[in-house]
RNA sequence: GCUGGUGUAGCUCAGUGGUAGAGCACUCCCUUGGUAAGGGAGAGGCCGCGGGUUCAAUCCCCGCCACCAGCUCCA
């Protein structure tokens, strides 16, 4: 992926960023030129490539994008030079204010007092900001305007709507071509496209928006990470709960959720005139059953953990095919721990995390969330909570970035980003300490000195949603998942209707040892069954004919390659017992 | 929720103010084929849902639902 960096590299006259910034200011000149009257929003460059902001009259479509970029081109030849010029702030509103530009008049008032405010010029046209810019706008660059969106000003949604145009900027052509090859993979690999074509699940309008159906091929999936979860779960000393779907109002009452969640929980239904809510969280629950007993400082640490599915409210705009939904599943647990347990626990979650998201062959980042502004729990819990994060990390050698301020009002955390096979990071497994439910159901265990003293609760999720880290797998591995979690793991395949018993006895067998096979023994080619196989990314194909009959044999092709390798069943076996029990992401 | 767009066969998509088409997939027949498309025939559609305009609406107008690109928010 494309790294931005703050440094132009070497053989280049600016960092891509600053080019990208003046890309933006070109393309801003150029709608001013064939939309006179154009009011200006802001325009920064981003992660990868720019934007601009523009209030028109007249919505913009796909195809005025090339008139654009066209007409930028024009002016880069004709105008060049960008200039900086420094104005008063007086004079900066004067003067935009005389243009009608009144969210660039406001963006004045958006620079702290003491700053110099500046105009960047080419040609008649300039702007307010703050730079740098390259110096001349006929370098050699690429660029590329991409998409148009709406957007608020200043992002609140309370005032109007904008029109955006997204583009990007290189300083090569290769690396322009590059990043739209990118885009093309990004595309190819979305899982809702996937999710079609390999028959993994499915959204459905008279069901309702933001509500997954999970196929037999995606079931198959989420069955096998399940039961790699409860393995790694069990072996750590958790202990599997189940908590109801629906429970009485009150329960959100006292853990706060209806005063501070509301707007994220279905309405109440009546049950004997009694109000219940659908679940939006799993904890209430896992307090719950904590709460039926007394306990002592020798029952704890307790691990809960559920695969809880729980609903929430989500804006129609919002939803994304599994990424985004109002229904979804968290590999949820909460440890209930002393404070001097703490650090102990959470150098073992931290173990748990390594061990799951390596084993999808995900690097991560992890980044130390401390106390905010509006916080619960005194300054000295908070304290030890947040060593107890800093010391478990460190047991475990894992460096913190620091989100400083980030926690939650609650209890400081750790959370994981991933970085996926396209580069791209995604929020994932996340630990969390909890001072406030512990207080708010007032929970209590009986100490070495025999007094009453409040437990610490530790939120967690690994994978957070089945949904959402599913979604993410899919396009992970572009629908190529790794034997032991691959909807179908063996395609058989006879040459002639002949051989058709022989792969079907081999079918057979694989079953009985808890392999997903498909038996490729209708009528039919073999070359379009070998079409179908490959279509379906299935790991492996087994094809027999005369030969492998004879030889109790098969001719084994993997996935991704048209190679052949001809081997004894009993060592095709061993094989795929030995990927999937190591759950190895290679196939050989 | 907001802005803009889309909704036609299982999938990808044409199309028209006079109740619809292609390719792939599917079914059947023929084909017995050594690693990505053999040949033929057939079936399949309340043209997202509801209302309006019209002699006539899949097409024009309005409302709703769902989806797409974003904004905002999030597991």
């Amino acid at each position: 992926m494309q790294q931005e960096s703050a440094a132009p590299q070497v053989g280049e006259p600016f960092p891509l960023s600053t080019l990208r910034h003046s890309v933006s200011h070109l393309m801003a000149s150029a709608v001013e030129k064939l939309y006179p009257g154009v009011r200006f929003g802001f325009g920064p460059s981003i992660e990868h490539g720019f934007y601009y902001d523009f209030e028109l009259p007249e919505p913009l479509e796909e195809k005025d994008l090339a008139k654009i970029e066209k007409e930028m081109r024009r002016i880069a030849q004709k105008s060049p030079e960008l200039v900086c010029e420094e104005v008063t702030r007086d004079e900066a509103k004067a003067r935009l204010a005389k243009l009608g530009q009144t969210f660039k008049v406001e963006a004045v008032d958006l620079i702290p007092e003491g700053e110099k405010i500046t105009f960047w010029r080419h040609g008649d046209w300039f702007d307010l900001c703050e730079g740098p810019h390259v110096d001349r706008l006929n370098r050699a660059f690429a660029f590329k305007l991409l998409s148009i969106a709406g957007s608020y000003w200043r992002g609140d949604e309370k005032r109007p709507m904008l029109q955006r145009i997204y583009g990007t900027a290189f300083w090569k052509q290769e690396e322009l071509d590059a990043h739209l090859k990118w885009l093309e993979e990004i595309k190819l690999r979305d899982h809702r496209k996937l999710g079609t074509d390999l028959d993994l699940f499915s959204t459905h309008q008279e069901a309702g928006g933001g509500f997954v159906f999970w196929h037999p091929h995606l079931g198959a999936v989420r069955h096998a990470l399940e039961e790699f979860l409860a393995e790694e779960h069990q072996r750590r000393g958790y202990d599997f709960v189940f908590t109801p779907h629906v429970v009485r109002e009150q329960v959100f009452q006292v853990s706060g959720h209806l005063q501070n969640y509301a707007e994220m929980m279905y309405a109440p239904m009546l049950i004997d005139e009694m109000p219940y809510r659908v679940k939006p969280m799993n904890c209430p629950g896992h307090v719950m059953i904590y709460k039926t007993r007394a306990h002592s400082y020798r029952d704890l640490p307790l691990r809960f953990s559920e695969l809880g599915t729980v609903y929430r409210y989500e804006r129609s705009g919002v939803l994304h095919g599994m990424m985004r939904v109002r229904g979804f599943t968290q590999d949820d647990a909460h440890i209930f721990c002393t404070p001097d347990q703490l650090e102990a626990e959470i150098a073992d979650v931290l173990d748990l995390i390594d061990t799951v998201l390596k084993t999808f062959g995900y690097s991560y980042t992890a980044y130390l969330a401390t106390r905010p502004e509006k916080a619960i729990g005194s300054e000295e819990i908070w304290a030890k909570a947040t060593e107890a994060l800093k010391k478990g990390a460190a047991k475990r050698g894992l460096p913190l970035e620091l989100d400083e301020g980030g926690g939650a009002f609650y209890g400081p955390k750790i959370d994981f980003k991933i970085r996926d096979s396209l580069g791209r990071e995604w929020q994932m497994s996340t630990v969390q300490c909890d001072f406030n439910l512990p207080e708010r159901f007032d929970i209590v265990f009986t100490d070495t000195d025999g007094h009453q003293k409040r437990p610490i609760m530790l939120h967690r999720a690994i994978l957070g949603s089945m949904e959402r880290f599913i979604g993410g797998l899919i396009e992970h591995f572009g629908g190529k998942f790794p034997v032991w979690c691959a909807p179908k793991q063996v395609a058989l395949i006879p040459i002639r209707e002949e051989h058709a018993d022989y792969v079907r006895e081999l079918a057979k067998t694989l079953q009985h040892e808890l392999f997903r096979v498909t038996c490729m023994d209708d009528p039919g080619h073999m070359n379009n069954k070998i079409k179908e196989a490959q279509k379906l990314q299935i790991p492996f194909m087994l094809i027999a004919g005369d030969r492998e009959v004879a030889e109790r044999a098969v001719a084994v092709r993997r996935r991704g390659t048209r190679e052949q390798e001809v081997m004894s069943f009993a060592d095709f076996r061993a094989l795929l017992v030995r990927l999937r029990d190591t759950r190895s992401l290679e196939l050989a």
